[in-house]
This record gives structure tokens, C-alpha cells and sequence, in this order.
DNA sequence: ATAAATCTATCTATCGTTAGATAGGCAATC
DNA sequence: GATTGCCTATCTAACGATAGATAGATTTAT
């Protein structure tokens, strides 16, 4: 919508990715953005509203990266999906130096609304069910499943390894040496 | 050494694998003890004394577990290490149904106190150590750190999304599809 | 009696949140 | 074409609650 609403879902999304959620403040996000913190109310009443929007944001672009890159309508089967989200995660991790909004807040889910919970839950169940659609249909859905899985979480733990260890290029060590393509 | 001190390091550790640093705080953890959060303060200055105690304290035992049951003097080479910290990141995550307590700092390293984020490296350092330690040889160093880091990952990945969607068995579907043993 | 541990009480700073005022733009009414 | 009123977006100011932290009295244990 407004030009103020995006730039306060940027500086939240960067600053959640980096620190986390009960960290971020409205005063530091009202700093960031140029306006004071009760302007960041105007657009967002609660803190709540605020994460659900952060996340359903970052979800739906991220999809958006993953669908127009390696969707289905072109050649692809299997591998090529692997490839290409292993690509959007690195870009996501190369994008601002930090892990994946949905990976800090899946690890502090305890801890957080209902609301912003609910909206990282779907984020990877929409991501797990686009992977399984490309593997093979000869194993059962629940293997599938269990597959996706695993690509997603290997991806999401060298995000946190390299942010944990203030080294990038873990990542991509990481990635370079995963046993699927 | 104290009772009191151990029950407090028990109590945060606890609330910060479920919630993360920041949505921790000296009040809750005295309540959960049962003594005033001044009391807190008599065993830890300042927060980031308590984080780092708490963290060291969580590395030594898993340290120590892995050693333990899969350590070097006995008949493992290669594949065993890697069965006992599949087994070992289980038993953390059935523990008190949380994520590794280095896995949330991890992924909220750019929040944290310098020696809270430290301790934490320590801890991933010394375990792809471990791990890398028992790959085969006629590998370089840096392909088994990397390798190293795979498993690690794939793991804390796990853990990290059996707690963002609530699906505790999501946990071992990824680990039992993992394709290395 | 000394030391260790916990208490009461308080401080400063910041949190998310709200109230009320202000300024400009747009639209309907007189 | 003024006037009136609403909507958007921001501000100043403050609220109650809570954060981490401290001082000093008091209890408990050695």
C-alpha cells in the first residue's frame, strides 16, 4: 500500500531476520523508518499484526521467487525444483546477511502470538508440499513428505550455521556438499 | 555448584530453547524458582553471565553425551558418530519438546550479548570437530568440515521446524529420510 | 562471628499502547 | 467557489507495565 507501510515492514522484517521478535521495537522500527513509534500504531494497531504481516509478506514473495523460477509449468521434474530453492535460500541469506524470517521465528514459536505462529506454520507447509509435488510419484506422500523435509530443514540449518558462526561462506559449503541435487 | 544456582540456569535454559533470549526475563525466572529476581542477580550480574553460563553449562553435556556414547576409544569409525548425534539431537528435542538452545541464539546471534554469541560458535565449532573427526581421511579437511556441517544442519534444521509447526514427529520423518547413517 | 544467600525496596530505562492535536487532501454541500 | 466535513498520516505526550540492575537490611549456614 503506502510508501511508509512497506518501508516499516522492511526495517521489521530486516530487523526480526537479525535479532528475532522480542527484540525488534516499534521505537527502533519508528527510527529506522524516519516517523515516531505511534505512527508506526497508525498502520499496524498491534505488535501482532505487525509479525503476521512481516511473515505473510515474506512468504508469499518467497513462493513468488520459487513458482516464477523453477514453477511448474516449464521442464522441470525433481532435481530442478532442489536446485532452485536451494538458490532462493541463498539469495534469501546473501540478500541482507541474515537467516530466514521463518527460521528465527519457527525456532522462537513458543514464544510468539498466535497469530504470527499460525502464518510461519503455513510458510513451510506450502514450501513442503511445492517440493514433494516434484519428486517422484512412485513413494508414498508421507515419504515424499519426509524428503521435502529434508531438503527444507538442511537449507534452514546452514542458514542458522552460518549466522551462528559469522561465517557465509559456511553456507555455501554446506550446500555444495548436500548428497541431492 | 548451588541448588538455587542450577535450578536457574534450568529454568532459563529451558525458556530460552522455547522462546528465545530476549522474551526472557530475571522476573519469570525467579518465579519459576521460587525466589525474587534480585536473588537472580546475587548468582548472575548482569544477563549476558547468565546466558553464557547457561550455554557453556548446555555445550559441556552435550559434549559430554556424545563423547560418552560414541566417543573415540571404542570399535566407531564413520558412520557410528553419525547415528549417536542423530540419537543425541533426539533426545534434546524430546527432553523438554524444544529446539537445541544453540539453535535459537544461533539464529538470534545479531541480538545477543558478544559473549552469549561466542560461547555458541564454541559450540558448533567443537562439534563438527567431533563429527569431522570420524570421516574418512582420504577426504581434505575442508570437505569433512563441510560434511560435518551437513549433518549438524540437517539436524537443527529438523529440530527448528518439528517446533515451528508443532509436529514433534516432523522430527524423525526428516532424520529417518536423511540419506547418510 | 563470619560468610553466603536471600530479602525488601527501589531505580532508571524502555516496552507496547493510547489519547488528543495537527496539517493537508479530497469530496460533498450550500 | 467557498464551506463543511471526513480521511490519511503524522505528531506530542503520556499511560501502566515491565525490563535489567542496585543498595542495604535480614536471614541462614558454617
Amino acid at each position: 500500500m503506502s510508501v511508509t507501510r512497506d518501508a516499516i515492514l522492511d526495517a521489521a522484517e530486516l530487523r526480526i531476520r537479525r535479532q528475532g521478535y522480542h527484540a525488534v521495537s516499534f521505537r527502533d522500527l519508528a527510527n529506522d523508518v524516519g516517523i515516531k513509534s505511534s505512527s508506526v500504531h497508525y498502520h499496524f494497531a498491534e505488535k501482532e499484526d505487525l509479525g503476521v504481516a512481516v511473515v505473510q509478506r515474506y512468504a508469499a514473495r518467497f513462493m513468488e521467487t520459487l513458482e516464477a523460477g523453477w514453477g511448474s509449468q516449464a521442464q522441470d521434474k525433481g532435481q530442478s525444483r532442489i536446485a532452485g530453492i536451494k538458490q532462493a535460500y541463498r539469495a534469501a541469506l546473501r540478500e541482507h546477511e541474515s537467516v530466514c524470517l521463518c527460521g528465527v521465528l519457527g525456532a522462537e514459536a513458543a514464544g510468539l502470538p498466535a497469530g504470527v505462529v499460525a502464518a510461519v506454520r503455513t510458510f513451510f507447509d506450502e514450501q513442503m508440499a511445492w517440493l514433494a509435488a516434484s519428486l517422484p510419484t512412485d513413494e508414498s506422500q508421507a515419504q515424499r513428505r519426509a524428503r521435502a523435509g529434508v531438503i527444507v530443514a538442511s537449507l534452514q540449518g546452514a542458514m542458522m550455521m552460518a549466522n551462528a558462526t559469522s561465517d557465509t561462506e559456511l553456507f555455501d559449503e554446506i550446500v555444495n556438499h548436500l548428497p541431492f541435487a
